[in-house]
DNA sequence: TGACCTTACTTGGTATGCCAACCTTGGCAT
DNA sequence: ATGCCAAGGTTGGCATACCAAGTAAGGTCA
């Protein structure tokens, strides 16, 4: 049936190592044979031995380091929950998922007025130019970035209210949930649209992602009945994530 | 700011392309410069050319053909809506979704009763060994697969109903909240988990992926009150799919 | 007009070779 | 013991070269 094991040299090695990494006889962590030693093993050149680990690394099997060898990379999502994050007690999400994973959470946020543009504004149902309080969040796993937040705000609703600035106040960390609701706009529906494909240059540097790791963009706009309170960009490392989403079925 | 523009020339020739395409300067479909013009044009060797194609070819922006060239890839993806699956009226959610992008809907499937293994069994909250139907789907767009489902439904729930067999009866290529409530269990939650990685090569065989693309996997479980009444296992081709999740936030 | 075939073009697989960059380790010196 | 450095091992970037395999286009033949 499956007709695994290509008559190309570069794929059959790859075949090889793959299976071992995937069957856990080479450990994560673990150190492959270097390039030197599989063109002896397989009777190829240093050339092809290249080929087969560019082809598993850009499956996002190992990491490289030039000089130092290939290693088997480890897989340690974090989980991300929506029953956790969009809940109504107040608590800090991401704190809570990645502790849970034994963990160190960590995460910068830069918060300032701006300008909605058309795409903001189509989501917000607000006029291009409106002002928004625009919040972009870096997150943090053992010091390594895993998630990139860029939230927006219509300042329409918010001016003037304790939660004007996300990230002020005793609610800090806490998800949109408990935060509009304590300004008596409590959130009753939440949608996220979600697309996985590998990053640009840009996403790369900005999530120090490793080759063959793929990213995940979800579009977020928390509605509080028919209005739009808030949106948000996420970009998550798909390698540092899993996604758990819980759904009610509505009754008729 | 970002040191884009590497002092490696592989990286310099895929950066050029990859702008080229992600500005639309190089429309989808239409065709890269060959090998020996890029090597000519960047005064290199055609290795190198190789190279910078191999880079953007991983990332998911061109589609190769031997002997015919390089050309830019199309994204069209479909629009999975939890709304949509989820719903409780009959209806046929993957027929509508792949109508919706326009194109043309095909599904093939095979029922069997099977014996629960371990995963199944604690996912269903049923022993080993008891019985299960199941029933694997694949699904295409366009004559293009993009979509396999395995599911799995406790035959203690469903043997002797009029759905022990998801594809037999009026119901055929509906939902599964549809399904069960025309036995008298209204499904009332629904819990996905979801993953994204580069694909396997039985992945890649099965879903005809092409290079740079990455799979998501989506672990199902359907919830009648406590008891679960379905689970599945989806695989999709993640150029072909982007997910909504329509999230009701409780009302404390 | 349509089917087929030849030919030039283009890409894919692989071998060699060279040097730079980087890591690791062991030895030396303080 | 500690720090530094040199040497060897290992990976990365790139040039050349050759042949196989596949495409595309034009010409021939029916």
């Amino acid at each position: 049936m499956p007709e695994l094991g290509s008559d190309h040299m570069y794929e059959k090695i790859a075949g090889v190592l793959r299976d071992q990494i995937l069957i856990g006889d080479l450990r994560p962590g673990s150190r492959l044979p270097t390039q030197a030693q599989l063109s002896d093993d397989f009777h190829v050149s240093r050339t092809v031995a290249r080929q087969a680990l560019d082809l598993i690394e850009a499956e996002g099997l190992i990491d490289r380091i030039q000089g130092g060898g290939a290693f088997v990379r480890r897989y340690q999502p974090l989980l991300r929950r929506s029953a956790l994050h969009y809940r109504s007690d107040p608590g800090a999400p991401f704190a809570e998922e990645t502790l849970a994973s034994e963990r160190v959470p960590r995460y910068s946020h830069r918060t300032y007025p701006d300008r909605a543009g058309a795409d903001i504004a189509k989501r917000l149902n607000i006029r291009v130019g409106d002002d928004v309080m625009r919040t972009i969040y870096t997150s943090y796993a053992d010091d390594q970035p895993v998630m990139i937040v860029d939230s927006c705000e219509p300042l329409a609703i918010t001016r003037g209210t304790p939660i004007e600035r996300p990230e002020e106040g005793p609610l800090l960390g806490a998800g949109i949930v408990p935060r509009f609701t304590s300004i008596g706009l409590r959130p009753t529906a939440v949608v996220e649209r979600l697309r996985s494909r590998m990053p640009r240059p840009s996403e790369i540097e900005a999530l120090e992602l490793r080759p063959g790791t793929p990213i995940t963009t979800i579009v977020r706009i928390s509605y509080c009945g028919d209005t739009p309170v808030e949106t948000a960009d996420l970009l998550l490392a798909a390698d540092s994530y899993e996604l758990e989403y819980a759904l009610k079925v509505d009754p008729e």
